[in-house]
RNA sequence: GGCGCCGUAGCCAAGUGGUAAGGCGGAGGUCUGCAAAACCUCUAUGCAGCGGUUCGAAUCCGCUCGGCGCCUCCA
């Protein structure tokens, strides 16, 4: 089986057919850097890097695309409120970004393209538009004119003609020749500040939905493969950016539209009010390691809403636990014979984990098949059927998991500063244990204890590492 | 009003026509000076409820109950 997909366009599971053969090309709507996103955003930004780790596993030579978006109603108040530049007040939220992203092993994107540094793009766009009879300018603002677009409201699955026109319509946009029609470029108002640029269209800055049409036909052309966001962005600003785009190329923007579905947390939906609202850094703060906050926002299909619990910790401690113990148990085997059995479960795990991944990113049948290929492997080491040879094979498949899951932690033994007091009570205890003086041996075993060591005696060795 | 989603064991969570994956927790056992880890066995005759279609349904259809999303700038 190959990688099949679920296209929100079609409301489909369909069979994964990039553009270029070998090649996949993907575009993920990023934060909106006016404060530190959120775990429920970085969970998108999670299903993302879990698909372009997924395809680079398959063999695709994958080019990925993460806009920022530094420019919107919410970017302009907090610089203006405080009186900095916008291009200050936003680099400190990009720069937090990337922090966190690196923290959850968000693997790096090839560009992160910023909205203000392709205002030039977007203005010749828009004029493109108008030339098209697409758009239309009023009052030095430019508007998309969705009756020009016949498609409008397909991704969406809404009836343009039965939409309800509610208070969110802005009141300063009364202009609109229609009150559907969405802004492509927005005149300088005064609450703008000095937020603005002097362009062919006239003083002014550009729509939200704009930039991402702009970008993305830039860096990954016409027709690109897949465009990746939260299922909130469907309508409008998907929408938009089809109709932006497609009104330009008259080519489909995107081969396929992946939607996550939204976390919640505690049960309910993520708000300031609720107290469950959290960031990176604050999961941090609670004690969380950072695989451990990977682990647990990656639960669940991508298109089910998925619950965080603050409470799972535990849970999640133990699950990842038991790849660890699987790594240590490999790392000390020294049994022989298993080649063949080995290589069988191997094979049949990976494939499992392949068809897990290649049924629409089904993480969670995926991530089963490594649960079974650890007890294959503990059981396989029990046995003594596990030696050198077959311990590198069984760390290797293990890597291959953890290319994509990324939260297996194989790294090994880093050198802990205080290994050589640690491993020299170690040795006391064992020599104690050797005289049967139990005593001794419990004292040494306590003060391991209290370092937080925990330790293990197998066959010929003791092991230990921190809890 | 329109479009749409979900309800599976104590908890988390796959499965969407062929007889309930996986993780946590719990019970028992093997191993062990003690312990830890590991391994083995058990832990849903049933998938919100009620009908229907079918040889067969958690999976399809209808209704009911209970959660929830979107409908112009929230991932």
């Amino acid at each position: 089986m190959a990688l099949r997909l679920y296209n929100t366009l079609t409301r489909s599971v369909e069979p994964f057919v990039p553009r270029d053969s070998g090649k996949a090309t993907m575009y993920t709507c990023g934060p909106t850097v006016y404060a530190r996103a959120h775990i429920g955003n970085f969970r998108t930004f999670l299903v993302s890097d879990l698909l372009r780790r997924y395809l680079a596993y398959a063999g695709y030579d994958v080019k990925w695309v993460m806009n920022l978006t530094d420019i919107d109603d919410t970017t302009i108040k907090g610089a203006n409120a405080e009186g900095v530049s916008l291009r200050d007040y936003t680099d400190r939220y990009i720069a937090s970004f990337h922090e966190d992203r690196r923290t959850l092993g968000i693997t790096d994107a090839d560009l992160y393209p910023r909205a203000t540094d392709h205002i030039p793009e977007m203005v010749k766009m828009v004029e493109d538009l108008i030339t098209a009879k697409h758009a239309y300018v009023v009052d030095g603002s430019a508007y998309f004119k969705i009756e020009s677009f016949p498609n409008y409201g397909k991704l969406a699955r809404l009836n343009m003609e039965e939409l309800r026109v509610g208070e969110r319509v802005a009141s300063d946009e009364y202009e609109k020749e229609d009150v559907r029609d969405f802004a492509l470029w927005k005149a300088w108002d005064a609450v703008d500040g000095p937020v603005a640029w002097d362009t062919g269209l006239g003083k002014g800055r550009p729509g939200w939905h704009l930039e991402c049409s702009a970008m993305s036909l830039k860096y990954l052309g016409k027709g690109f493969d897949i465009h990746l966001g939260g299922v909130d962005l469907i309508f409008p600003h998907h929408q938009n950016e089809i109709a932006q785009t497609e009104g330009v190329t008259h080519e489909p923007l995107a081969r396929y539209w992946v939607h996550s579905e939204h976390l919640l947390v505690d049960g309910q939906k993520m708000s300031k009010s609720l107290g469950n609202f959290y960031t990176v850094s604050d999961m941090v703060n609670m004690g969380w390691k950072a695989r451990e906050i990977r682990y647990g926002l990656l639960a669940g299909h991508y298109r089910q809403r998925t619950n965080f619990q603050a409470s799972g910790l535990e849970s999640i401690r133990q699950a990842l636990a038991r790849f660890e113990a699987c790594s240590v148990n490999l790392e000390h085997a020294e049994g022989q014979g298993g080649r063949a059995e080995l290589q069988d479960r191997i094979a049949q795990r990976e494939q499992e984990f392949r068809d897990g991944f290649d049924d629409d990113l089904n993480y969670p049948e995926a991530l089963a098949a490594v649960f079974n290929f650890v007890r294959d492997a503990n059981t396989l080491c029990q046995e003594r059927k596990i030696g050198g040879s077959e311990r590198d094979l069984a760390m290797e498949a293990m890597k291959r998991f953890d290319s994509v899951l990324g939260f297996l932690d194989l790294s090994g033994e880093a050198v802990d500063p205080e290994a050589a007091e640690i491993e020299a009570l170690i040795e006391a205890r064992n020599a104690a244990r050797k005289a049967k003086d139990w005593t001794e041996a419990d004292r040494a075993r306590d003060a391991l204890t209290e370092r937080g060591i925990v330790i293990e005696d197998r066959a010929g060795k003791t092991v230990w590492r921190r809890k």
